[in-house]
RNA sequence: GCCCGGAUGGCGGAAUAGGUAGACGCGUCAGACUCAAAAUCUGGUAUCAGCAAUGAUGUGCAGGUUCGAUUCCUGUUCCGGGCACCA
C-alpha cells in the first residue's frame, strides 16, 4: 500500500509539471452528473449541427439556401426522403422530393422542423423495439429467446417508438478511410469496413403491372438485370399492403404475421426457404418482361431499397428460392451455369442478354448504368450496410437527453440547464407506454427549464415564449455514450467549463494505446471513433481518430450453466395454471439429437409426476399432448447462476428462490433423481450469470501474483476461460524472488559482491528477452523469463546487488508492489519508476559454439557441437565423419547437404 | 446464415523470418528434510514398444508445396467473439 501510494504521488508530480492535475482516487463516472453533463452538452452540439451532404461540412440549412438562392437557383438542393418521419403530426410538403426556398419559408415551425430533423447529427425518428405487451416493457436483444422474453416466456413482438438516432452514415466514408491511417488488426479494421459495408452497384426503377408507383431495387450486379426472373421484397416493404391481389392477400397476411414475430438474426439464419407471391407483376426497365413478385424474409428491409431483383443463375439465395417455387431459371452465363448451383462470377461472357450479348459482366455493368441514367431508369448507387445508431433507451441508468417536446417539436435544453440530473425513482418500472422509468416521474418530467432558443438551435421560440408545458424526454442515452468520449475527459477531468479543454487535448493528443477486445470492434470503437469525428469537425479538438494504436485482449471467459425450459405452447405463465417445465440436460440432448420426441418427454414427466394431471388442468393436458406431435422446436436454454449450481447438478430450492417466477416450476430429472444442467464456455457477463469477482484471489495472494498470474494465462490477445490452477506457481515464483533478498532464519542476504561473467549473462540474457517480449506485449512469456532468471540466480546462489537491482527494475511493471518494497529495500529513496531501464549488453551472452541439430532426410537424428564460425566445407566434413551420421547414410550417395548457419544441418542421401 | 478469430501433452501454454515440437508454469510420480504436517529442495513426466541404448508415432481432420511444415496453400470439422437495446 505504500508503494503504490509513491506511484501515485510520483504521477501526481509529473502532471503538475506539465501543468495538469489528476486525482487518482475519483475515477470518471458516467452516473455522475459531473461527468455526465459533458456528455449531454456534446449531444445538444450533435442536434444543433447539421450535415452538409455535398460538402461535407457541418453548417445551417438557412445560410445553405441563402448561398444557393444567390447562385440563382428556386429548388432547394437537398433532398426530403419523407421516408422516416421524425415527428408524429401532419407536415406540410413534406412527401416531394424537394422544396423552393420560398416555401421552406411558408412552412409551419412543425414542418420546419420536421424537415430539419433530416440534417442533424442527432435526429429523432421511428424505430423497431422489442416489445413485450405482457411485461409492458421494452426488451433488448439479449432478453429475447426464440420470439418469447428470456424472463418468463412472454410474447415478444415488434414494435415502433419514438427514438433518437445519431447520424454515423454520414461518417462512413470517413470511418473507412481512418481506418487506412491508425494501428489496428487487420482483422479489426476488417471487420469494421465489413460493418460499414460499402458496395457500389445501382437504383433500378421497375415498372408494376397495373400501378403507378415503381419498385425501387438496389443491386450490384446491374449487369445480370436481363437474368431477373422475378422480384423480392421485404415483408415490411411500404408497397407490400398495395400491390397484393386479392387472391393472395389472405397467404400474405399470414406470412407477415410469422414474420412479425422473429427478429432480423433469425431471419438472416433460417435455413428453410420461405416466401410468397403477392400477385402482382414487375416489368424489367430493360426487356419489358413481367416478372412476379414475391415477398420473403430473407430480404431485409433496412438494407438497400428493401427490395431486391433475383438472379437465379447468379446467387445462391436467388437460385434455392428459384427451385423452391418452381420458377423457370434464365441463364444468361452460358456454360459457366451448370443448373446445379448459382454462379456468382463476374468474368464470364453474357449470353441471352439483348444488346449486352457477347459482353464481359464487368464492362456490362457500367454499360447498363449508363444507359439507365440516360434513360431515367436508374442511377449508379453507393450503398452502405451501416445504419444510423439508436441513441435512446428506455431505461433508467443513462444520461437524460435534454430535450423538451411540445407539438411535436423537440426544443433543445439552454447549457445552463446542464447537467439535467436523473431524478430519484421510488421503483424502475416502465412508462405507461413502454418509455423509461422517468415517464412515470410528473414533476421531473413538467419542472420548469430554459430552453436554448438562440440562432444556433434553428428553433423559433415556442408561442409562450421561452415557456412551455411540454414534458421533458424521459427516453436515456445508452452505454455508448459516455463511453465514446471518456478518453478525452481524463485529460482534462476538473474542468467545469469545457469538456476537455483544447489545451489539455492539444498535448495529450491521441490515445497511444489503446487496449480492448474484440466484442468491441462494430460498437463501442465505431461509435468513439464517429464522436471524435464530429468533435474534430467542430473544432473542438485537432485529432479525428481517437486511438493511435489498438491491440485486442482476449476475453477471460466464464463457465456457463443451462437448465431447458420446456415449451409446450406459447408458455405465458401467468395465465396459465400449468407449471412450467424444465427437462434435464441429459435428455434435451437426446431430444436435441433425435432419440426422444416431445411425447416421449410427456411420458417422462408422467412417470415422475404421477398426479400431474389432475381434473382441473386435464383440458391443457390434452392440448399439450397434441402440441407434442407437432414436434416443434420449442425447447428454450435459459441461463442459470452458477453459484446455485453444483457442478452440473441443479440446486432446485435455490433456483426456485432466485426465481420466484418459477417457483411452481416441474423438474424432470434423470433416473438419478438430479438435474444436470448443460455448461458452456462463454463471455462473463451479468446476464449469463457466469461471473467471478478477483477478490478472494488477491486477499489470499496479493495483487501482484492475481496480476501476473493473468498475464502468464497466455497471450493477450487469446480468449480463455478462467481458471485459478496455476496460480500457485506465480506466488512460489514472487516467493524465490524474495528469498533472493531475504532469507527466513538468516534474514538480509543481498550484498553488494561483485558479479560473476556467469551471472552478468543470465541478467543480460533476461534484459534482452523481457524486452523484446513487453515490446511485442508477449506477456506470457515475459513471464516465463523472469522465472527462467530467478531460477537460475538461485542454483547460481547469486544474491548480489549489482544483478538484483536491474532484475528488480524490469519486474516494477509485473509485480509493482513488491518491486517498490525490494527496491527500498535496496537502499534506495525515490520509486523504482524513477530508475532508469537496464541497459541490454551484447558482449555478455555471445557464444563460441553450437549445438547443431543434424537431421538425414528431414528426420533429426543426432546433435553435433561445432564451432559457431565455421565454414559450410568444415561443417560438411566434420558431420559426414559422425558416426550416427555414418550409421544411417549407410553408403548411400550424397545427394545435397542444408547447412544453415547457427540453426540446422539436413544431410539428404 | 453472414463477418472475424482459434485448435499443440492430463491442464494453461512455448516455438518471434519454413529449420531440434512441448520453454515456463500447473498437475502428477519418486525421493530428501520432518515424530508428523505445511513450507522448501532434488529428479522423472507427449504417446507406444523396449531393462536400456534406441526406434516408431505425434501440433483438430483430409490432402498439397518443400531437403525440411505447428508455421505456407486447398478443403473440412469443432469451439469462441460480433451481427445494430449486454456494454
Amino acid at each position: 500500500a505504500v508503494s503504490t501510494k509513491q506511484n501515485i504521488e510520483n504521477f501526481r508530480r509529473q502532471l503538475d509539471k506539465i501543468g495538469f492535475s489528476f486525482d487518482w482516487d475519483r475515477e470518471v463516472k458516467t452516473s455522475d452528473p459531473k461527468y455526465y453533463k459533458w456528455t449531454q452538452w456534446i449531444f445538444l452540439q450533435l442536434f444543433k449541427s447539421f450535415y452538409n451532404r455535398n460538402t461535407n461540412k457541418a453548417e445551417y440549412i438557412d445560410v445553405l439556401i441563402n448561398a444557393f438562392e444567390k447562385e440563382g437557383n428556386k429548388n432547394h438542393p437537398f433532398p426530403v426522403s419523407g421516408y422516416r418521419l421524425p415527428v408524429t403530426g401532419n407536415r406540410q410538403q413534406a412527401t416531394g422530393n424537394s422544396f423552393t426556398a420560398d416555401e421552406w419559408r411558408s412552412f409551419d415551425e412543425f414542418t420546419r422542423q420536421s424537415i430539419l430533423m433530416e440534417y442533424r447529427l442527432a435526429y429523432c425518428g421511428y424505430g423497431e423495439v422489442n416489445w413485450c405487451e405482457a411485461l409492458g416493457t421494452v426488451l433488448a436483444n439479449d432478453e429475447v429467446v426464440n420470439g418469447v422474453s428470456e424472463r418468463g416466456g412472454y410474447p415478444v413482438v415488434k414494435k415502433k417508438l419514438r427514438q433518437w438516432y445519431l447520424r454515423i452514415t454520414e461518417y462512413a466514408d470517413r470511418l473507412l478511410e481512418g481506418l487506412k491511417h491508425v494501428d489496428f488488426s487487420e482483422s479489426m479494421k476488417e471487420m469494421q469496413s465489413n460493418w460499414i459495408g460499402k458496395s457500389y452497384g445501382a437504383e433500378i426503377d421497375f415498372g408494376i403491372l397495373d400501378h403507378e408507383e415503381k419498385l425501387k431495387v438496389y443491386t450490384t450486379r446491374p449487369d445480370t438485370i436481363f437474368g431477373v426472373d422475378f422480384m423480392v421484397l421485404a415483408p415490411e416493404h411500404e408497397l407490400v399492403e398495395k400491390i397484393t391481389t386479392q387472391k393472395h392477400r389472405k397467404e400474405v397476411e399470414e406470412y407477415l404475421d410469422h414474420v412479425k414475430s422473429r427478429n432480423e438474426r433469425e431471419r438472416m439464419a433460417e435455413k428453410n426457404i420461405s416466401g410468397v407471391f403477392t400477385g402482382a407483376y414487375a416489368i424489367n426497365p430493360l426487356n419489358f418482361r413481367e416478372i412476379p413478385i414475391y415477398i420473403s424474409e430473407y430480404v431485409l428491409a433496412g438494407y438497400g431499397t428493401g427490395a431486391i431483383m433475383a438472379v437465379p443463375c447468379g446467387d445462391e439465395r436467388d437460385f434455392k428460392f428459384a427451385k423452391y417455387f418452381n420458377i423457370p431459371i434464365t441463364n444468361i452465363i452460358g456454360d459457366k451455369f451448370n443448373g446445379e448451383e448459382a454462379n456468382p462470377t463476374w468474368e464470364a461472357e453474357l449470353h441471352e442478354s439483348d444488346f449486352l450479348t457477347g459482353m464481359l459482366m464487368l464492362d456490362a455493368a457500367e454499360v447498363v448504368i449508363t444507359d439507365l441514367e440516360g434513360w431515367g431508369k436508374g442511377k449508379r448507387k453507393v450503398n452502405y450496410k451501416m445504419h444510423d445508431a439508436a441513441f435512446s433507451r428506455q431505461r433508467y441508468w443513462g444520461e437524460p437527453i435534454p430535450i423538451k417536446w411540445e407539438n411535436g417539436i423537440a426544443y433543445p435544453l439552454n447549457e445552463t440547464e446542464l447537467p439535467l440530473e436523473l431524478p430519484h425513482v421510488e421503483s424502475y418500472k416502465p412508462g405507461p407506454e413502454g418509455e423509461g422509468p422517468l415517464a412515470n416521474i410528473e414533476e421531473w418530467k413538467y419542472k420548469k427549464v430554459t430552453l436554448d432558443l438562440s440562432e444556433t438551435s434553428k428553433v423559433s421560440p415556442p408561442a409562450g415564449g421561452g415557456d412551455i408545458e411540454g414534458a421533458l424526454e424521459t427516453n436515456t442515452m445508452p452505454g455508448y455514450a459516455g463511453s465514446s468520449w471518456y478518453f478525452l475527459r481524463y485529460m482534462d477531468p476538473h474542468n467545469d467549463k469545457e469538456f476537455c479543454s483544447r489545451k489539455a487535448s492539444d498535448y495529450w493528443g491521441q490515445v497511444d494505446l489503446y487496449i480492448g477486445g474484440t466484442e468491441h470492434a462494430v460498437g463501442h470503437l465505431l461509435y468513439s471513433r464517429m464522436w471524435t469525428k464530429a468533435l474534430y469537425d467542430l473544432g473542438y479538438i485537432s485529432h479525428d481518430e481517437p486511438y493511435k494504436k489498438l491491440v485486442n485482449q482476449g476475453m477471460i471467459q466464464g463457465s456457463s450453466r443451462y437448465i431447458f425450459l420446456f415449451r409446450l405452447e406459447p408458455l405465458n405463465i401467468s395465465t396459465t395454471s400449468l407449471s412450467p417445465i424444465f427437462i434435464s440436460y441429459t435428455l434435451y440432448d437426446k431430444w436435441k439429437r433425435g432419440e426422444m420426441t416431445n411425447y416421449q418427454i410427456l411420458d417422462k414427466l408422467n412417470e415422475q409426476i404421477p398426479n400431474y394431471y389432475t381434473p382441473e388442468n386435464a383440458h391443457k393436458a390434452q392440448m399439450l399432448v397434441s402440441q407434442t406431435q407437432m414436434e416443434t422446436e420449442d425447447i428454450i436454454q435459459l441461463h442459470v447462476d452458477v453459484n446455485i449450481v453444483n457442478g452440473v447438478e441443479l440446486n432446485i430450492e435455490a433456483f426456485k428462490k432466485w426465481r420466484p417466477e418459477y417457483k411452481n416450476a416441474i423438474f424432470i430429472t434423470d433416473d438419478n433423481g438430479k438435474y444436470i444442467c448443460g455448461v458452456e464456455t462463454e463471455k462473463m457477463s451479468k446476464s449469463k450469470f457466469n461471473t467471478v469477482s478477483p477478490d478472494d484471489l488477491v486477499e489470499k495472494y496479493g495483487a501482484d501474483t492475481f496480476r501476473m498470474y493473468e498475464m502468464f494465462l497466455g497471450p493477450v490477445e487469446q480468449s480463455k476461460p478462467w481458471d485459478t490452477k496455476g496460480i500457485e506457481g506465480v506466488y512460489r515464483f514472487l516467493r524465490k524472488l524474495w528469498r533472493l533478498f531475504f532469507d527466513e532464519q538468516k534474514g538480509m542476504v543481498w550484498n553488494e559482491e561483485k558479479a560473476t561473467d556467469g551471472e552478468l549473462k543470465v541478467l543480460h540474457k533476461a534484459i534482452k528477452k523481457i524486452e523484446e517480449d513487453t515490446e511485442r506485449f508477449s506477456f506470457n512469456t515475459s513471464v516465463s523469463a523472469f522465472m527462467v532468471c530467478v531460477n537460475e540466480l538461485t542454483d547460481l546462489k547469486c544474491n548480489k546487488k549489482e544483478i538484483l537491482e536491474p532484475l528488480v527494475i524490469m519486474l516494477a511493471p509485473y509485480a509493482p508492489h513488491i518491486c517498490e518494497e525490494l527496491w527500498h529495500e535496496l537502499g534506495n529513496t525515490k520509486s523504482v519508476l524513477d530508475a532508469a531501464y537496464p541497459a541490454y549488453e551484447q558482449r555478455y551472452t555471445v557464444e563460441s559454439v553450437k549445438e547443431y541439430p543434424v537431421s538425414i532426410n528431414g528426420k533429426l537424428r543426432t546433435t553435433i557441437i561445432i564451432d559457431l564460425n565455421a565454414s559450410q566445407d568444415e561443417v560438411e566434413q566434420i558431420v559426414l565423419k559422425n558416426d550416427v551420421v555414418k550409421k544411417w547414410v549407410d553408403d548411400k550417395p550424397l545427394k545435397k547437404f542444408i547447412f544453415v548457419k547457427g540453426k540446422m544441418v539436413n544431410v539428404v542421401v
